[in-house]
DNA sequence: ACTCATATTTGAACACGTTCAAATATGAGG
DNA sequence: CCTCATATTTGAACGTGTTCAAATATGAGT
């Protein structure tokens, strides 16, 4: 059927565009170029792809799934949330690293509100749960309150999207700056999240969670 | 002398590319269409000003200090961290408005490391204090523990940051959501603050400052 | 007034992402 | 095997930001 071949056409331009934006980066990495490169018109690869962001779209899909799975295997015999938290940021970032030189236009073109690649938008929903997923394997097996348990995935990513930012910025040896900070978010997270049964502490926490709920909607 | 003539013509770019962003937005201001109005070449438009993002830089200058402006309007008169955090806050983004349009075009040129426009970089360092320097007239007469004190403005200026990324993406009417954020967030920074002088916080906050020196360098 | 180095201006040109009408291939129904 | 609607492919074209060599204007030094 003409399924099949289509299917093969499309996935041969997929696949061609992923290696190139892996190697060659994001700039170098042309429709043009994808196209000849996949032996196709131009117009070929615009007809499976409506526009650049799309094929981006798919790579950063990849890299949440690369994200956690790299994750997954650091979070093995790890206890306690801030070690758990701190190996599965790490790893995070260390999966995120070969798109390091993408510099800014990754986020530049992930966070215009109406592009395909915005973390926050829907066409990434399925990226983003996978990515909240990835925090709810972190509290997995730890002691979190109860009323802050279902949230704290979601709130995890959030900060983990701040840590992403700023390693996006990070120009230091190895992204040094980067790894410090997770360690030091992470441990802070930690103890704010021990606080947070205090009788002082928790209205402060139910008061956030009250806005965030109130805010989404 | 040949400076004058010059500075009257790169200035009518400026004034000609600025009312044009406001009026027409980002995506229909052109280069070409700056060139047109203010009646001159293509090529002189670019020799005053190296990109578009140079001019959308200005756009942001004026932007924050718009800004601060109404922010000090607001202030007057207010009495508390709260309260003051929130007009300030609220000014802030309603002086943003005219700009919402934009919709990520202002963050899509603005993030990307590399350019001109980005709020954290080296280009608009100038820009940045002076949008932290709203946070030093908010704290300005309000009871702050002395360790947080210096710190509090930039802190501050980075949870605005946030709230104008969230501004960004939010399309509800008159950006309702954003304030109800404004108005919970300002009222939980300030009740953090008051609980910063505890000794079962103020560790917590020590160390976050801590975090934060650590890795600003 | 003249010279000439420098400042400014110009418009063509480039590569890009994207669109589109037209050409071609495909395959189900006869 | 033929027909023809539909799926796919093509390359030219558009408008964009940006670059650049060439043309022109300017003004200080003589």
């Amino acid at each position: 059927m003409a399924g099949d071949k289509s299917e093969q056409t499309k996935d041969l331009v997929l696949q061609t565009a992923l290696g190139m934006l892996r190697t060659r980066g994001y700039a170098k990495t042309t429709m043009r170029a994808i196209a000849a490169e996949a032996g196709v018109s131009l117009g070929s690869a615009y007809y499976y792809f409506a526009s650049k962001d799309e094929l981006v779209l798919e790579l950063y899909r990849e890299s949440v799934l690369e994200q956690r799975a790299a994750a997954n295997t650091a979070l093995a015999g790890r206890k306690g949330l801030s070690d758990r938290l701190k190996v599965a940021l790490h790893a995070g970032v260390q999966a995120l690293n070969p798109y390091h030189h993408f510099g800014g236009a990754f986020i530049a073109s992930a966070l215009p509100p109406h592009t395909a690649v915005n973390p926050f938008g829907a066409a990434s929903t399925q990226a983003r749960e996978e990515a909240i997923a990835i925090f709810a394997d972190v509290i997995d097996g730890t002691k979190i309150p109860a009323y802050l348990r279902s949230q704290l995935p979601e709130l995890l990513w959030l900060a983990y999207m701040g840590i992403v930012l700023f390693w996006v910025y990070d120009h230091s040896e190895d992204q040094r700056r980067t790894h410090t900070l997770i360690d030091g978010a992470a441990a802070l997270i930690a103890k704010l999240v021990a606080l947070s049964r205090l009788p002082v502490v928790k209205p402060l926490v139910e008061e956030a969670l009250a806005l965030k709920a109130r805010v989404q909607s």
